[in-house]
RNA sequence: UGGGGUGUAGCCAAGCGGUAAGGCAGCGGGUUUUGAUCCCGUCAUUCGCAGGUUCGAAUCCUGCCACCCCAGCCA
């Protein structure tokens, strides 16, 4: 992947990269550069964690380092095998390797188990007979501080038989946990004796009925850096006030590495959402299709949306990273993809909503063959031959009867070019028992076929088309903006923001013979139309088309401004 | 009344005491058999605000303001 070399300007470090270069200069980790990626296995990836991938695993590869990819599994309640598939698929599909550095947390149970002792050893851990509740009370406010659970000053030997006995299974679920003990009074909330371990009597997805106690979050996270020789830990801004509590793990136990945090602020991608509790709430309650739905900002949705992965790491290396929080433009994403695809996808004929024309002056019956570009800036691609005939389909929105100046297609006694093949006019509309025109009469210039002497003449537009007899139907799956607010959460609730529009189905659509050909997850340009990618899940039977991103429409912008 | 962060254009983002990069969006123009692409031009006398230091400040100092995160036996 490092093959493909940005068009634009070198960008400059982010804070992040410099820091690493500085820590390599002073000679800081031996000069080593290890990073992690640490997904829990409870839901999709997002386009936020393409961040996070990018970031972690592109330092690594920029600075001859290793990433791992581990999943932080120590939670057996909500966390599922199936989701640690489906993010090695994520993270390969975005073109990273984790070679041989596919870890869990889980597999570090026992050792992070020892460490805890050690703690207990130390006086710096005590198992705490306080309820949840309790503890929560204990625990003070954010301007108060916290009171000393009356089982802290229980004795070392009397926390390890009762650490012992939280492993054997002798109490019950929320009968007792493991703290740190550090400081009831401290200002950063997560120094009030965090909790190390609680009992959960439920089988973990790797480790089966093994455990019945399971380490926490910062507990787990810190020390599985440190085995891992992690050099950088980076991780997203509200992880920023635990550091304190890292550091404090890494000072009190003997370990082999050092890791450092840092911290860098999520990607926030404007009109959707980016919360695993609210993806999850869109696929359960059947909004979208499911996690892969083209509409969603997860990678398996962007994936089958037919968004590149190359396009997707060039708007992360775009957006950049620093400790700022930011919203990003749904403009930023697509206009790299539009660049990626532009050079790379070939241009095909597809009428959305046909509109019927009749060439009145094309001898009835008789068809010729004209040749398209597969890619007009590229003629090494080659071309196709399509059928011509006297029955053709052009987009209804091709042809106004009445239409406003600047208008530069079809109306009435006027001209237009059929791409790739002749000039046509417009001599007569066929109406409807409502009025409304289905049909065109029109005629060809003969002399104008493109290619011959005569088609240098000019005319204002240029519209797509397809034959009649011989197009195919394609079902058009034109995708918008899930939610129709820039910040869904803006107003409370995020569901009333939904765009009802954010899927509109065309089962009418006709496409050229080569569209056929077209494999699942390919792309190609519909001239005029925009981006679209053959769906991979659908169904045989009928060409299903996601529409990818469409085309700039300096046009519609007018017609908009125009309003 | 606590602790931790962040403020440079509509959205991102460089800058690291020597006189505001770049991208996206926008705007104007050229080319074009895709109203696409491509090309050219334009877009911050000013960096949250107010003082101070300095020959010189987005960069250093002081004070203020705004916004974000933290009170899971979630991560």
């Amino acid at each position: 992947m490092s093959s493909e070399q940005p068009a634009s300007p070198v960008s400059p470090a982010d804070f992040i990269r410099q820091r690493i270069t500085a820590d390599r200069a002073a000679g800081r980790h031996g000069g080593a550069v290890v990073t992690r990626f640490p997904p829990e296995p409870n839901g999709y990836l997002h386009i936020g964690h393409a961040k996070s991938i990018c970031l972690n695993f592109g330092v690594a590869e920029e600075f001859g380092g290793r990433c791992f990819l581990r999943f932080d599994d120590t939670n057996p309640l909500r966390e599922d095998e199936t989701f640690v598939q489906a993010i090695r698929e994520d993270v390969a599909w975005l073109g990273f390797d984790w070679g041989d550095r596919l870890t869990h947390a889980s597999d570090y149970f026992e050792r992070l188990h020892a460490c805890a002792v050690e703690l207990i050893r130390r006086g710096l851990a005590y198992v705490d007979h306080l309820s949840a509740e309790q503890i929560r009370e204990y625990r003070g406010t954010l301007t108060a501080p916290g009171r000393e659970s009356p089982y802290r000053a229980r004795s070392v030997e009397e926390n390890l038989e009762l650490f012992e006995r939280m492993r054997r299974g002798e109490f019950a679920e929320g009968e007792c946990v493991l703290r740190a003990r550090i400081d009831m009074a401290s200002g950063n909330i997560n120094l009030r004796d965090p909790t190390l371990y609680r009992i959960r009597k439920v089988a973990h997805q790797r480790t089966g009925e093994a455990w019945c106690i399971y380490p926490m979050y910062d507990f787990a996270h810190t020390l599985s850096d440190a085995f891992e020789g992690i050099t950088h830990s980076l991780c997203t801004l509200e992880f920023e006030d635990h550091r304190p509590l890292y550091d404090w793990l890494l000072d009190q136990l003997d370990l082999p590495h050092r890791p450092q945090q840092i911290e860098f602020s999520r990607l926030n991608l404007a009109f959707t959402v980016t919360s695993k509790r609210k993806l999850s709430q869109l696929v359960e309650r059947g909004i979208v299709a499911g996690w892969d739905d083209p509409r969603m900002p997860t990678l398996a949705g962007m994936r089958r949306r037919g968004y590149p992965p190359e396009a997707v790491r060039e708007f992360i290396r775009r957006v950049g990273v620093t400790k700022k929080e930011n919203t990003i433009e749904m403009g930023a994403l697509e206009s790299a993809v539009r660049e990626h695809l532009n050079v790379h996808a070939e241009r095909r004929l597809a009428v959305q909503r046909p509109l019927k024309i009749v060439l009145e002056n094309w001898p009835d019956g008789q068809t010729e063959t004209v040749s398209l570009p597969n890619h007009p800036a590229d003629p090494a691609r080659g071309s196709r031959e399509v059928i011509f005939g006297r029955e053709l389909y052009i987009e209804a929105d091709d042809f106004m009867e009445d239409p406003p100046r600047k208008f530069h297609r079809l109306k009435p006694g006027g001209e237009v070019r059929l791409r790739g093949a002749f000039i046509i006019r417009c001599d007569e509309m066929i109406r409807d028992e409502t009025g409304q025109v289905v049909e065109l009469r029109c005629s060809y210039d003969p002399e104008t076929r493109s290619g011959a002497s005569g088609a240098d003449r000019k005319v204002k537009g240029t519209i797509h088309w397809v034959h009649a007899a011989s197009a195919i139907p394609v079902e058009l799956r034109l995708y918008d903006r899930l939610f129709s607010a820039a910040d869904p959460d803006g107003q409370g609730d995020y569901l009333a923001a939904l765009n009802p529009e954010s899927l509109v189905t065309l089962t009418g659509a006709l496409g050229e013979p080569a569209l056929a050909a077209l494999g699942p997850g390919e792309t190609v340009q519909l001239e005029r139309a925009g981006y679209f990618t053959r769906d991979a899940a659908s169904a045989t039977g009928v060409l299903v088309l996601n529409r990818t991103v469409t085309l700039r429409d300096s046009w519609a912008r007018l017609e908009a401004a125009a309003r």
